[in-house]
DNA sequence: CTACGTGCAAAGTGTTTGCAGCTCC
DNA sequence: GGAGCTGCAAACACTTTGCACGTAG
């Protein structure tokens, strides 16, 4: 695959979990590795763990659950709320918010800087400094407004 | 309790159900009156079961879930998640969105038009139809940042 | 009188946890 | 060799559902 100049790479991940202490297994490198192909879908934490039980199958989901917890805490990746369902796994790297259709389910990225006024807007309100998106902002794309599906 | 102009009354409520072919219990309209009388706060469907209960001590919390995705169905109330727990419901009226602080929690009331200019963006460059907000913003409260807590 | 709402119990979904064993460093 | 990771099973939190009975309209 094709990786842009933010991306991580399987060994500085590595290399992050190593320095705080972690240790590397044949699973972690499996989770690690469908996480970094699967940064540009959504990916949730079974089809993580469905990715990586085809070559390793007896990791366990719990283990996939454990090690993303991991790297969240790492500040490698983050997991996003696109809808009511299961949440989806990230790289932190390249940050980008979503949109998701009420129509038909399709999930639009958007740009990082688009809650820019917003964020500026709060802290200048109420002090409130936003952190990075979590959740996704529902509507209707473009095709089923016009279909009017 | 003071209400707004766009505030509706259990009565508007009771009409609007019936008019939609469905019919008023005591269940119904204790889930009705919880609802308006707590719609400031950020209750869960719990919540609302804890105050139906008290004079109405055998409602159960799966009439309350049912009452409330009619009204849902209906229009006359929402659900909003704050963060990793339970949802939270409110009327319709009277729309805002909300920020979660990371660190204690506290829940900030943002004007409606928040994110107006976002919507606009979101129009323009990808034709996106932003709904009402259904999910919260996060990041630190005023005094959690200042605080350093 | 009958379609709709209810209480109850049970199932469903997504995620977390306790534990005993294994393995990376 | 010991802290840290793992598989497994079970628990968990929130929500939904199937069913038989009850009641609003």
């Amino acid at each position: 695959m094709v990786h842009g100049p933010s991306d991580l790479a399987i060994d500085d991940v590595i290399t992050m979990v190593r320095r705080a202490g972690g240790r590397i297994t044949a699973a972690r490198r499996a989770v690690i590795t469908a996480l970094i192909d699967g940064s540009r879908e959504h990916l949730t934490a079974e089809d993580l763990a469905d990715r990586v039980q085809a070559r390793h199958p007896d990791v366990h989901l719990s283990t996939v659950y454990r090690t993303l917890e991991a790297l969240e805490a790492l500040g490698v990746a983050t997991h996003v709320h696109l809808g009511h369902g299961p949440s989806t796994y990230h790289l932190a790297s390249d940050p980008h918010h979503h949109a998701v259709c009420k129509t038909c389910g399709a999930v639009v990225h958007l740009p990082a800087d688009l809650l820019d006024g917003v964020a500026d807007r709060m802290r200048a309100e109420v002090g409130f400094e936003m952190a990075a998106p979590h959740f996704s902002l529902p509507g209707r794309c473009a095709s089923c407004v016009s279909g009017d599906r």
